[in-house]
DNA sequence: CGCGTATAAGATAGCGTTGTCATACGCCGG
DNA sequence: CCGGCGTATGACAACGCTATCTTATACGCG
């Protein structure tokens, strides 16, 4: 019954044409300062919004982007959801949070039919379908502006923001050296991430600049999850050599050391410093505090956004800048 | 340049006219085998995806429905969203994950403005937003179906799913009394939520039925976040009459009791028994892990998109169970 | 004083679908 | 053999905007 006001309406109740309404809902030039307020009141008192399924229909902007992702960590993607959303907001943008499956064989379909479905004006990535080549092929291919958050890959070839995941886990190492330890393990993420990899890269460099050598029995896989951290914790903490330290690239993975070290009746920090990587909430819910990397997940997201929103013609990087959090989990080597 | 392709392109592939397409599209009946086999093959060649925009302009319906939260445990959100966006996928629907404000006083408009903008189908509401009597009333006066997950009031208005948060208050205070706890502090969650005072109901049924007197010294405020369980927490272990156990409404603020419990040197489970509520995966990733109740969050919400779809005339409510999980925070008092 | 140019506004044709109405065919019963 | 009904399909308007083109007015300059 209270069908929706539309621009038809206002139009009448401003006295204007329905195009003077659209230059004022555009901010077009060329409207009168006088006609503009007449038109923005008359909006205002029939709580006009306008439909965007007509302006993208008859426009070619939709006003909506969409989000990407496939992360199975909550906290991730929630700081991520929540800077996109932000940024969106202050533009005037719908956002799209579209979950896939960088594994599924129908991804690059997917994500075609969401473009061809809702003609979205651009669109972010997060990790891991940053680097899921076939996906990439294809928005390059449609030529939809787009946005990768922490790639791992292909940097020249489109923009991104990210941090340095090489000298923060390089910092880390530094600081548990720093602590005395020289027996460091070290826990890698899932495969799939290209940061797994730069992470263990920074940790190689840090041991390699104070002249500790690298020994590959300290380190062992992980998929980023709480299991995979128990399960390399009782692999690290039966090693031979058994570290005084242990590095996870990630917090959930350190959660899972932490829960070792405790079944095993060990004391913490002083028995075994755990340090981790990302600072989620988690971090702080676990005893001992953890020691982690602050990664600044949802300024990240938000800088996606604005990059997108600039539209600079070619390809841009914003780099910014991680913090290394030092919580009770780390200690001075007993 | 590789415009999309449209309604027009895969009839003229097909042979037929616009209209059957879209007949086809909506599975619409009076079309031959024959012929639908035909414009399916064309769609198919075409990898043609239907404009939503046009859809939704010419039609009434929009293939969109919107999922409306005010939630800050990235893990419940998770889960909802989760739950939300597999039903919506099977039934071909776009899902417009929409972060809101309850105590914000433009929450109604911002409500209104998406109805308007996007002419959704349907809309989810998850807790707090399930109890803003504001956006209710709106959402009645537009006569646009919705339904509610977890609601705290108003069971008769609105369709709805839900979990019986008494009962799973009742069974794990049980469960603590059972294991010989008498003095049993509790936290309670955030007054924003109906499910705290379910919550807070469901232990004092169950002390009552035990007939343990209720002490109001031992039930301390909290907000669901990690912060309030500390302080809460550092409140009740310092009450003359010490619990033996502390039951927190969620899963934060009992990680919150367990930091507050190791920083005071004490060993769990035999010094305090502590037990959560929701089962997030945060429960197994502290130490001790938790006992708690699973709340089927993820199935609340698929059931909450399926009760929208059904479009059911009146109201309608489904009742998921929940579950005690025992871990090894609890145990038989000291 | 006429003409170009910047500013301000309107008229109108789509955008890609669905809804409505019209049309064509085959089959049945009287 | 004809009228009516169920089935199958098409023609065309309409949805609510934006884009393009056109018109009207004000202003500056040679």
């Amino acid at each position: 019954m209270a069908s929706r006001n539309t621009i038809n309406d206002v139009a009448r109740a401003a006295g204007v044409s329905i195009k003077t309404v659209s230059r004022v809902l555009n901010k077009e030039r060329y409207v009168r300062a006088e006609t503009r307020a007449k038109v923005e009141s008359a909006m205002a008192a029939l709580s006009f919004s306008p439909s965007l399924a007509a302006r993208s229909l008859a426009g070619s902007r939709s006003h909506q982007i969409a989000l990407i992702y496939d992360n199975h960590s909550p906290y991730y993607i929630h700081a991520i959801q929540e800077g996109v959303w932000a940024r969106c907001r202050e533009a005037g943008v719908r956002m799209l949070a579209q979950p896939a499956d960088v594994a599924s064989p129908t991804i690059v379909a997917e994500v075609g039919g969401l473009i061809d479905e809702t003609h979205v004006d651009g669109i972010i990535l997060s990790s891991p379908v940053t680097d899921c080549a076939p996906v990439l092929a294809e928005l390059e291919r449609r030529g939809i502006p787009f946005v990768r958050i922490s790639p791992g890959t292909n940097h020249a070839l489109t923009s991104s923001v990210y941090m340095d995941d090489v000298q923060a886990a390089d910092d880390m190492t530094t600081h548990l050296i720093n602590l005395g330890h020289r027996v460091i393990g070290f826990i890698v993420g899932h495969p799939n991430h290209m940061a797994s990899e730069q992470r263990l890269f920074g940790y190689r460099r840090a041991l390699d600049r104070a002249g500790i050598e690298y020994e590959p029995g300290l380190v062992h896989a992980g998929e980023f999850d709480f299991a995979s951290g128990v399960v390399a914790a009782h692999s690290l903490l039966s090693y031979p050599r058994r570290p005084t330290a242990i590095f996870a690239s990630n917090d959930d993975m350190a959660a899972g050391v932490l829960t070792v070290a405790h079944s095993k009746g060990l004391t913490l920090p002083d028995d075994l410093s755990v340090a981790g990587f990302d600072d989620t909430p988690l971090a702080q819910l676990v005893w001992p505090p953890l020691t982690t990397i602050r990664q600044p997940t949802r300024d990240l997201a938000f800088a996606a956004a604005n990059l997108l929103f600039e539209k600079v013609d070619g390809v841009e990087h914003r780099r910014l800048q991680h913090e290394l959090v030092v919580r009770g989990s780390t200690a001075r080597v007993g």
